[in-house]
DNA sequence: CTGTTAGCGCATTCAC
DNA sequence: GTGAATGCGCTAACAG
C-alpha cells in the first residue's frame, strides 16, 4: 500500500510546530525584521525536517512571478561549443540562486517558439537563445513577447540584434589569425569553406579570411569560397574540386573541416601533405584526427552571459551590451607547409 | 516609457466579454459538460485574442499539483547517443502535451541533486535519468523522493535499477557482433579498451567481447583489456603497448576509440594496416575519421522512454519494463584483416 | 447555461 | 514576537 499522502506544506508544519503559518515563513526564510525566539525557531525547525518539509516552488513563483529560472534555447546538443558556454552560464547563475533549464528546438522555429512561450506563461527570469540558421529569421516570434514580458533576453553567436545584449567569439580575427597560421606556413591558394551569409558567424569568418589574404596581399580566385550553410555542406565533388584547386582550406566550423578529412581521405588527398585542412571550434574529437582549429573561451562567455543576465533583471532599461571574446588557434597536424611546385608526388586530381 | 501592465489574466479576460471567470475557463478548456451559447463562446475568444491571453502555467499547476513537463537529467551535453535519445523522447512527449527540459550535472551528484529536486518542488511529472559513471551511485539521495512523490522514473543505459522502468541498448550482442566482424576478418589476438565496472554498459559490452572471443576459440591473455572508466582513459603509453600485443582493438565507447586513433597516429602505428579499430555508439564525427562502430538506435530508443513514462504516469504500480534495442554495426575504414605474420613491415613497436 | 465560492501553497501587511 | 487575513491565477464543485 502506497502511501498517498499529500506532500507537507507549510501549514503542516506549523500545525506540528504549534505556530502559525507566517511564522514558519519568517524563520525558513530567515527574515531579517522578525524577531523569532530561539525556542520557536528551533521547534519549526525541527517540525519542518521532521516532514521533510520542501518549500513548493510553484506557489512561490505564482506569488512573485519570478521563478529564478533562466532558460537556455539551442539548436541541438551537439556541439562542444555551446556546451561549454552553458556551462558557464550554469555555474555562474546556479551558485547565485537560478537555475538553467535547456530546450532543443532541433532547427524548427514554430517548436522554437512553443518551448520559450511554455518558459514565458511560467514566469521564467531570462532566456538565452543561441543564434542558428534556420531560426534565426523567426526570433521575433517570441522575442517582442519576451521583452514585453520584462525578461532578460541575450543573445550567443550573433550581432544581428543590436538592441539585445550578446556575447560573441571574435569571428573575424579568429578566422584571420588561423589564414595567417596557413600563410606564414607558405600557402598561397587557399580555400575557404564558408557557411554562408546568414549568421554573422559565418558572414565573418570569411571575412577574417579575406583581411588576413589581403594583408598578406595573395589574390583570392572566387571559386576558392565555396559553402552555403552550417547544416547542408557541398558535395563530395565540390570538396574535392576545390582541394586541387589549393593547398589548403580553411573551414567556417569544425564539422565541415570534419567532413573534408573524409572527403580527401576517400578521394587518395593526403593532409597534410597535398592539402592542409583547418577547422573553428575545437570541437571535443579534433584532437582525435589532429585537426588544426581555432578555440574559442567558451567558459568565459558562458559567465559573461550569466552575469549580463542578472544585470539585466535588475535593470531593464540599461543600454545593451556585446561583449567579444578572443580566440585561440591551436596547432596539431592537419597544417604543413606546401608541396613544392615541382614535388614528384603529383595530387590525384591531377594526374 | 515601458508600458508595466500585468500580463491579462482569465479575470481581465472575464470582465471584457462580460461573462464570469469560469465561462472564460470552460470556453478557453473547451470543456465537454459545459453548454456554452455560440454567442457568449465566440465574444471570450475574442476578448481573450484582443488581449493576448495566455494562461498562467503556474497556476495550473500549483492547482493540479501537475505541470506536464518531464525533466531529464543528463551528465553533459556532449553525445550523439544521448542527443538521439532525447530528441525522441521529446518528440513523442510534445506530441502528446507535455514538453521536456534538460538539465546537465557535470558529473557532480550534489548538483544532480539539487537539480531534480528543483524539478521535484515544482510538480514535474517524469524524470529520466541518464546513467553516469559518477553519480550513479548516489541516485537513491533524490530517487527516494522522487518515487515518493508518486513521479514517473525513468533510467537509461544502465540495467542496475530493477525495480525502474528502463531502456538500454544490448550492449552485449553489439559488442560482440563487431568483435565477430574482427573475428572474420582474421584477427586472433584481438584487446579490448573498457570503461570499467560501474556502468552496466560497460561490463556488457567487455562481455560481448569475451563471448565473441570463445565462441571463436580464441584464448584472451589478459593483459589485452584495459580502461576503468568512460571519463578518464588509459595513458598514451598503455594504449600504444596494448596495440603492440594485438592487431586489433575494441574500444567500449566512441571517444575511447578516438584516443586511440590519436594515440596510434602519433606515435605511427597505421590504422588499419598495423592495427584495427572499432568504436561504440556512432557517434557524429566517426564518418570522418571512418571509424567502424557500433549503431545504437537511439530516436526508437527515445520514443519507447516517451511511451513508457506516459504509461507510468497513468498506471504507477505497474510492474516495471525492461526494454532492451539491438544494435547495428557499421564498418568503415578502420577496421581491414591483420598483417600476415611475415609481413615486411615491422610494427614501430616491435623494432 | 452561467455565476458564486473555495482553495492549491505561499509570503506579506497589519493588528495584537 | 506572533497570528489572522489577503491574494497571486486558475479550475471545479455547487448553486441558481
Amino acid at each position: 500500500m502506497v502511501s498517498m499522502h499529500r506532500r507537507p506544506s507549510s501549514r503542516d508544519v506549523a500545525r506540528l510546530a504549534n505556530v502559525s503559518q507566517t511564522t514558519v515563513s519568517f524563520v525558513l526564510n530567515r527574515r531579517e525584521g522578525a524577531n523569532i525566539s530561539e525556542e520557536t525557531r528551533a521547534r519549526v525547525e525541527k517540525a519542518a525536517a521532521e516532514l521533510g518539509y520542501r518549500p513548493n516552488r510553484l506557489a512561490d513563483a505564482l506569488l512573485r512571478n519570478k521563478s529564478y529560472t533562466v532558460c537556455c534555447v539551442t539548436p541541438s546538443r551537439l556541439s562542444t561549443y555551446h556546451a561549454g558556454v552553458v556551462e558557464g552560464i550554469d555555474n555562474y547563475l546556479s551558485a547565485r540562486g537560478y537555475r538553467l533549464l535547456s530546450v532543443y528546438t532541433h532547427h524548427d522555429p514554430v517548436r522554437e517558439a512553443e518551448q520559450v512561450h511554455a518558459f514565458l506563461d511560467s514566469a521564467v527570469d531570462g532566456i538565452v537563445y543561441f543564434a542558428d540558421e534556420v531560426t534565426l529569421e523567426f526570433v521575433d516570434n517570441w522575442l517582442s513577447r519576451a521583452i514585453e514580458s520584462n525578461v532578460a533576453c541575450l543573445v550567443v553567436d550573433t550581432r544581428s540584434r543590436p538592441g539585445l545584449d550578446a556575447v560573441v567569439s571574435d569571428d573575424v580575427n579568429g578566422s584571420r589569425q588561423v589564414t595567417d597560421h596557413l600563410i606564414s606556413l607558405g600557402h598561397e591558394r587557399i580555400g575557404h569553406l564558408g557557411a554562408g551569409h546568414v549568421m554573422s558567424t559565418a558572414v565573418d569568418r570569411l571575412e577574417g579570411y579575406r583581411i588576413a589574404m589581403k594583408e598578406a596581399q595573395l589574390p583570392i580566385d572566387e571559386s576558392w569560397v565555396i559553402g552555403n550553410s552550417y547544416l547542408s555542406l557541398p558535395s563530395d565533388q565540390e570538396i574535392f574540386d576545390l582541394a586541387c584547386r589549393v593547398t589548403a582550406i580553411t573551414a567556417a566550423a569544425d564539422d565541415s573541416a570534419g567532413k573534408v578529412l573524409q572527403v580527401l581521405k576517400e578521394r587518395g588527398v593526403r593532409v597534410p601533405e597535398d592539402c592542409s585542412v583547418t577547422g573553428f571550434g575545437n570541437q571535443e574529437w579534433t584532437p582525435w584526427v589532429g585537426l588544426t582549429t581555432v578555440v574559442q573561451h567558451t567558459q568565459e562567455m558562458g559567465i559573461s552571459a550569466g552575469q549580463l543576465l542578472l544585470q539585466r533583471m535588475g535593470e531593464l532599461s540599461a543600454p545593451p551590451q556585446l561583449r567579444t571574446f578572443a580566440t585561440d588557434t591551436v596547432i596539431r597536424q592537419s597544417t604543413a607547409p606546401p608541396r613544392p611546385p615541382d614535388s614528384a608526388h603529383r595530387m590525384p586530381c591531377l594526374i
